[in-house]
RNA sequence: GGGCGAAUAGCUCAGUUGGUCCAGAGCGCCUGCCUUACAAGCAGGAAGUCGGGGGUUCGAAUCCCUCUUCGCCCACCA
């Protein structure tokens, strides 16, 4: 028999640390790749290698634990694998923003010194998140814990890298792509963000070089700036207005460089003037127009650092300017000679860089592209053919519509921090080959010569796409890829659909044949009162183990669990922490005072509930058993449908509305021996309370193995045992019905007398 | 320019296929209680024409149309 020295209050912080020990040291959440149990896999999202935990991954890991903590009771072998991600440009500019504090750029210690600075910065702040989640109570199976440059990983990234470029779905090109002057990178189209600015259309006149004295033609852009890129003028074929100026010629203003007006139906006739200036270098749809016509040069007026460039087709005094002063000069000179026809506010959305905020550069440069459509397309089918599910579902309409209207990944990136692309250019030139392979050459494949490595990294997310397997050892055939590939339930939030949702579906397609995992479960954002995106830089944020700290773990997971209805946003007031966390501490020592109450009315251990004579049942106990029964079918399928806020809210209320207000008052007389059947009571308090905390585990984890670990009898961990049964025998609607004619009648009383 | 979401008690939000879980929960508020599990509690109570308007239906918070107000995503009209 246990001694019940249980304290009045619960004190989260009295037991946390010692409950979490226990789980790991009976290695309750490692998966065994032996076992026989149908395999329940989640891969955690692996957040940056040197981020700290916020409330958005509290939320987001609290669910996969939910998840992973029931699928384990329910007897599967569940594995959730954790880990974190290099994030190669969120690293590097954190590293490179210490070396400012220093005066210091990453060009002052060259590529090397840089790498390994970033790997010291690594070395002593990373990995610090994982230990966080343990303190949120996660069941992650640390044996397996992943980083995505290990260099187990970083092998998968290269294998992939090659087969795609054997496949053809790898190729280089020049191409006008997002520049960022400041991290001096490309990045893709997911990666430049819109953001809307309020800015000016200016309309120009450009003067014909071709007959003196006529007043030219005007055209309308937002970007002064880049008119000493133009290569030509056009306007739509139909557009009469300028039928008779095909051909001519006029000259840019202040430079004096003639180009020719040409047609294209790429012209919108409404916009502006209906005259369009073609820049090649600097415009994405420019490039397009001016290749299409042909016969054009794509002359570059802009330094990587936005800067105007030291060329003769720049105005002298231009040269070094950055674009915004330089376009403050341009549009007073253009004034001055009375060639800025007008000046229009004009607002639109501009990409900006997603990492450091400035307006993104279009460049024009050799980068690496994958061919997105062939790989789109099967996993397209198994959105379409259900064989990938999207909780809640409307989010699949967005996904269906990326993918539909894919275009190329740009993967290189000019950074330092990330995985070296695999691929050799041959030094000379003339032979100009470039050799891909898994490990560096020799020699350059076609000509012998000696070869130099291509010096951009890949983006981050090339090597997120392979998560769910390149985490198990691919291309290795291992056990644990055998075994756990593919996965279950991938846990995430909707803002990266394209960066890494999407892309995961279609690596695991395009390399292992089959989908990572079966459903993707949407979690919301987190959000203030006034409904903006928490986050340390808006000064909005709640630090979790500041929570936890006060409140407890268990108290932190019920809210953020039972605030998070299906793909809804959950809302926390920074300001007022008590009213957010409270409730789910005040719970916790509810439940704490129900398990206390119970146990010091307990004499030994009572008879197991099976063993009793249900005739012996008196109408508190039917109803209270069938209630029970009720909660755990209804918890169950709601976790099914991945409904963790109804669960949460159902053993909630059954637990403090039905068992403590009522129940336990019920039984009293019963305990104290003031009335007969005690005993019938004090077998079904105790397997009440069992499955009550069997069901609140997986929100509660602590709270629920800690008094688990007081109940009588030998107990295995509770994170260990398994989730109730719902036994339709004991459910029971006449107890039901009768029961809660009971409690009108005594409510009724008790207002009476009120 | 397209698409999506939200609007329910003072606050934050639930409400699954339209009908006795349809007007709910927590917090806050009012009244009374330190009743030997719990004052982080107990008992009782007030509080919403479910954003406006129209429609379908025997019946609408729930379905349709429309309007208003917020928020988000996508988009090569420079």
């Amino acid at each position: 028999m246990t001694t019940i020295t249980l304290a009045p209050k619960y004190d989260p912080l009295a037991i946390e640390g010692s409950i979490y020990r226990r789980w790991l040291d009976a290695g309750v959440f490692t998966a065994d790749v032996t076992s026989d149990s149908e395999p329940y896999v989640i891969v955690i999202p692996p957040p940056n290698v040197t981020d700290i935990l916020h409330m958005g991954h509290g939320l987001n890991n609290t669910l996969q634990d939910v998840l992973i903590r029931f699928e384990r009771m329910r007897g599967r072998e569940a594995l959730w694998l954790p880990g974190t991600d290099h994030a190669g440009i969120a690293t590097q500019n954190v590293v490179e923003r210490l070396l400012y504090a220093e005066n210091k750029t990453r060009h002052d210690l060259g590529r090397e010194a840089f790498v390994e600075r970033v790997w010291t910065h690594v070395n002593a702040k990373g990995g610090t998140i994982l230990r966080q989640l343990e303190a949120i109570g996660c069941s992650c199976d640390w044996s397996r814990t992943r980083f995505t440059f290990d260099e187990e990983y970083s092998r998968a990234v290269r294998t992939v890298f090659v087969r795609l470029h054997q496949d053809g779905l790898i190729y280089r090109g020049l191409r006008v792509i997002h520049w960022c002057p400041r991290c001096h990178t490309s990045l893709s189209d997911e990666e430049a963000e819109f953001r809307d600015r309020q800015d000016h259309l200016y309309y120009i006149r450009y003067q014909f070089a071709d007959a003196e004295g006529q007043d030219g033609v005007v055209v309308a852009t937002t970007r002064p700036e880049t008119m000493f890129g133009d290569v030509c003028l056009v306007f739509h074929p139909e557009d009469d207005r300028f039928k008779e100026l095909e051909g001519r010629t006029v000259t840019i203003p202040m430079s004096g460089v003639r180009i020719p007006i040409k047609t294209s139906r790429a012209v919108e006739r409404d916009f502006g003037t209906g005259m369009l200036k073609v820049t090649p270098a600097h415009d994405a749809n420019d490039f397009d127009i001016a290749d299409e016509l042909g016969g054009f040069d794509q002359p570059s007026i802009l330094t990587e650092d936005a800067n105007m460039s030291d060329v003769p087709r720049v105005p002298e005094q231009l040269r070094g300017v950055e674009r915004a002063a330089a376009r403050t000069q341009i549009v007073a000179a253009l004034e001055a000679s009375g060639q800025m026809e007008k000046m229009e506010p004009y607002h639109h959305a501009v990409r900006h860089c997603y990492r450091c905020h400035p307006i993104v550069e279009p460049r024009l440069s050799d980068q690496w592209f994958v061919r997105m459509k062939p790989l789109a397309k099967p996993a397209l089918a198994a959105y379409r053919e259900g064989r990938l599910r999207v909780v809640p579902e409307r989010w699949g309409a967005v996904y269906e519509n990326w993918l539909e209207q894919i275009r190329d990944w740009n993967i290189s990136r000019q950074l330092w921090w990330g995985h070296q692309i695999p691929a050799w250019h041959c030094t000379d030139d003339g032979c100009g080959h470039i050799t891909v392979a898994m490990d560096a050459p020799r020699a350059c494949e076609s000509c012998g010569g000696p070869v130099r490595q291509d010096e951009d990294v890949l983006d981050t997310w090339f090597s997120s796409w392979l998560w769910p397997f390149a985490t198990f050892g691919w291309p290795n055939e291992t056990r644990d890829l055998t075994r756990f590939y593919p996965g279950h339930t991938l846990v995430t939030a909707p803002d990266i659909i394209f960066f890494w949702v999407a892309r995961m579906v279609m690596a695991g397609y395009h390399f292992l044949g089959e989908r990572p995992f079966e459903t993707v479960f949407f979690n919301g954002i987190v959000r203030d009162t006034e409904h903006r995106k928490m986050s340390k830089s808006a000064g909005n944020g709640i630090d979790p183990l500041e929570v936890v700290a006060q409140f407890g773990a268990d108290a932190l997971r019920f809210t953020l669990v039972g605030g998070a209805a299906v793909g809804t946003d959950v809302i926390l007031d920074p300001n007022d922490l008590e009213t957010s966390f409270g409730p789910g501490r005040n719970f916790a020592n509810k439940v704490w005072n129900i398990a206390r109450f119970i146990m010091t009315n307990l004499d030994g251990e009572p008879t197991p509930l099976d063993q009793v004579d249900p005739a012996q049942f008196e109408l508190a106990d039917r109803w209270i058993l069938s209630r029970c029964q009720r909660t755990i079918a209804s918890a169950t399928e709601s976790l099914d449908r991945f409904r963790t806020n109804d669960a949460v809210n159902d053993v909630y209320h059954f637990t403090w509305s039905e068992l403590a207000d009522w129940y336990l008052e019920q039984v009293k007389p019963r305990l104290y021996g003031v009335a007969d059947g005690g005993d019938v009571a004090r077998s079904i308090l105790c397997s009440v309370l069992e499955s009550t905390l069997r069901l609140l585990h997986p929100f509660t984890p602590y709270i629920t193995e800690e008094l688990w670990q007081h109940l009588p009898g030998e107990r295995v961990l509770l994170a260990g045992s398994p989730w109730p049964q719902s036994d339709e025998q004991l459910c029971d609607d006449d107890a039901e019905t009768e029961f809660g004619r009971v409690k009108a009648l005594v409510t009724a009383i008790r207002s009476i007398r009120a």
